[in-house]
DNA sequence: CGTATACTTGATCGTTATCAAGGCCTGTGG
DNA sequence: CCACAGGCCTTGATAACGATCAAGTATACG
């Protein structure tokens, strides 16, 4: 039930669904750059700093995170495989990129990668899909902090974490929690205390089962 | 002290300051267009439907929402005079547009639209500049809803519907509260009794000051 | 084996939501 | 002109949820 009604206000997320299957065009521009590998913790790229690069992600997770003098931190978002980050319209990074785990990239210069797609008519309207994603899922992410408690953000969460199953969601679903409870909860607009009881209760109830860090 | 608090920790709304100055050409691809005007409540288009038109607001405030099943509702954003909505990357309206107070816009038809920024080399880095300002907003009322206060939350409201003074900031600024305490609420994910406690608050230790729903 | 890091659990407190009532303004109809 | 209804706002009392403070327990790492 508790899953059932997160799901039933939860818009969105659908950009991690919609990913996977149509943006060859993107990400061909890529395929051919070397893959990069940064080690758990390590930063991609800070806050601020002059957008230089964007990156695709080939594997694990990155996280990025907003600081503010007084130490609070904000995850506006993670990016999982296949997606692309440092690509929003700006001069500088919107917020510090950082390896959960480890992560594998390729990158492309931000110019290069500008002009590629403002010459080809076909991927114009594919990145501003990628845009259109992007926005809703910050609009999920509003409406999650607006108006969720813990339970349901959680449960979001998971969801989103979910590897996406296209058709039949069988219930027994096995997330790759490769994150820690501090990123869990700032993600989600909560203390890490509140994201382990609520973990805890979930399993409790029999909504999620633990295997070593995993549902 | 508390505006102080909640500026430093805002790092935009930047949005509506940019505006007004450098966005001539997105704007004049609508100054040929007619004026229609919206009363008070009107909604101008609906959470869903298919995006045919592209919207730039000439006066007044236009509020987006997303109503839940269960009545709660949520306002990803407002949009003041200079504006533009309707123009995300996507076929179907991220959210209802409804008129608060009298509003004015001008319309173009989304492929309109699409067409003339594809086309124009001047336009297409104006409204990526555009959807930026939009993504740090976004950001900003993340940042906003999982580590403010109700008090912070007010201050930045008001602080972003403060008339945008160029370089002297004076203590005196009159704000047009031309919205409900209804819309301050949803839009900063407080409740209306909160919204308004916080609202006497500010008045009590001469934060602001009330001119019959002005400060 | 010991230290560090991350997670869990408990107790308490504070902020905000909720429930409830009352005041103010506006418009309407007698 | 007054009575009344309906919004919208304010204020109060209470309660719930999550933050905070504080141990205590796993797990990883050197």
């Amino acid at each position: 039930m508790l899953v059932a009604n997160a799901v039933s206000r939860l818009p969105s997320r659908i950009p991690a669904a919609a990913n996977d299957q149509a943006r060859p065009g993107l990400s061909s521009l890529f395929s051919r750059q070397p893959v990069e590998t940064f080690g758990r913790g390590e930063t991609i790229c800070r806050d601020g700093d002059p957008a230089l690069h964007v990156f695709e992600v080939a594997a694990g997770i990155v996280r990025v995170a907003k600081v503010f003098s007084d130490g609070s931190r904000v995850i506006p978002g993670f990016f999982q495989p296949g997606e692309f980050f440092g690509t929003s319209p700006g001069e500088r990074y919107l917020g510090d990129a950082e390896a959960i785990g480890e992560v594998k990239l390729r990158r492309l210069s931000r110019n290069g990668f500008r002009q590629a797609v403002d010459r080809c008519e076909r991927l114009r309207p594919e990145f501003a899909d990628w845009l259109c994603r992007e926005m809703v899922s910050a609009q999920a992410r509003t409406v999650l902090l607006a108006c969720k408690n813990a339970e349901e953000r959680v449960c979001d969460l998971l969801l989103a974490l979910a590897p996406q199953v296209g058709g039949a969601d069988g219930p027994a679903r096995a997330i790759e929690l490769s994150m820690s409870r501090v990123n869990m909860a700032d993600y989600l607009g909560l203390t890490i205390e509140t994201a382990s009881r609520t973990m805890t209760n979930l399993i409790g109830c029999g909504a999620i089962r633990s295997a070593g860090w995993r549902s």
